[in-house]
DNA sequence: AACAGACTAGACTGTACAGTTTGATTGTTA
DNA sequence: TAACAATCAAACTGTACAGTCTAGTCTGTT
């Protein structure tokens, strides 16, 4: 991005705003059609902006491609772990895994997934900050209720979380990105009822 | 394809055999660079043929991707579910789960998945086939196997089934597809423990 | 009024690539 | 040997698109 030098903070965040006004419109675009298809023309009528104002904000598509990826990673997609986890565990469990199932089944993040596995190859580096932004934290929250939930004891309480939250997600890349509901139809209430069953019978202590 | 007529089996082989070959020249370029960044020049190159040969055995660019893929989801990538699912239950699904994950981690497999992926909402019709070519059977195998082992005893085998792929499928994903090797790392040994002993926990029966 | 900075529309350049056409070569069949 | 099918290399056509350039507008400042 273009380094600019300005006294008034006016300027810099009319500066901002536009760049935000861009990745906006840029958003679609790519969660859309992905990164081969989109262009930097539909991106610009898109932004409601000119091409070359594109150009003067974000160096080449890739750079665009970078930030907007950034962007997404760090601002948006993180509600569902905001929320603490509390109370009886069947029924934050249960909560938890309904919220993350909703959640994620939204149009764009589901886009968003498919466009970080479809660059996976090309920019490892957005991949890993798709890990280490949204999985992480999502697995380091649920490790950390499961040593802390004075009812539950698990001897590998990572291991679990890995594989509450990979059932979870699978479940929504089957359904959703693959269209299996077709196919492989599966209701959530199964899939949920089963997996915190699963968990508390063998983490449930007597306490 | 375009249709041929010959009186003879021999030139129905040559024939069969040449558009083989072309599949086998399309595949590295494919699994390799996607579908947008894959030039029928360089299909043609790699297959040992010349562009319009590849053109009379495939219509088009998309013709030859459909075939391809379709081949791919019958002919390859069945191994680990081919294999009887015999003895002992937690020997059986360790033994499975590592075949799994074996199996799955080839790089020719991660790159089909991903291609899948990336081209999900173009060719929604391709995923589908993924899921009911190879999805669909591993999720009936186990579930007949929970469902027929003596010495288990599920409410909801086919869930209990899911959960099992899920958790190894999310794990290929997010270790090898998303090189979260270094990001979030977690052995194939505490993953496979632990959804062995979660499953078994819950569905061991005393008989 | 004069100037500067941010912006715009649209033309332009060069490249990549899908798909076609040409014209020659090889091998098989009648 | 004549006809034919399959193949080849290479040139060609048309389109899409990244990135640049031109020329001019609008707005706020001095």
């Amino acid at each position: 991005m273009r380094i600019h030098h300005h006294r008034e903070t006016g300027k810099h965040k009319r500066f901002a705003d536009k760049a935000k006004q861009i990745l906006h419109g840029a958003l679609p675009e790519f969660l859309k059609h992905g990164y081969a298809r989109t262009s930097m023309d539909k991106v610009a009528k898109s932004a409601g902006v000119s091409k070359q104002t594109l150009y003067s904000y974000y160096s080449d598509k890739d750079g665009l491609f970078t930030a907007l990826i950034e962007d997404m990673a760090i601002e948006k997609f993180q509600l569902v772990w905001s929320q603490p986890l509390e109370g009886e565990p069947k029924k934050a469990l249960t909560e938890l895994a309904y919220r993350m199932l909703d959640n994620v089944c939204d149009r764009d993040h589901l886009n968003f997934v498919r466009l970080i596995t479809a660059e996976s190859e090309q920019r490892p580096d957005l991949s890993q900050l798709f890990l280490s932004k949204i999985a992480k934290p999502a697995i380091q929250i649920l490790t950390a209720y499961f040593q802390d939930c004075p009812y539950l004891d698990f001897a590998d309480s990572e291991a679990i979380a890995r594989i509450f939250i990979g059932s979870l997600f699978h479940h929504m890349l089957t359904e959703e990105i693959f269209h299996g509901k077709e196919v492989i139809p599966l209701e959530k209430e199964r899939l949920v009822n089963n997996l915190v069953t699963l968990v508390l019978n063998t983490g449930q202590t007597s306490n």
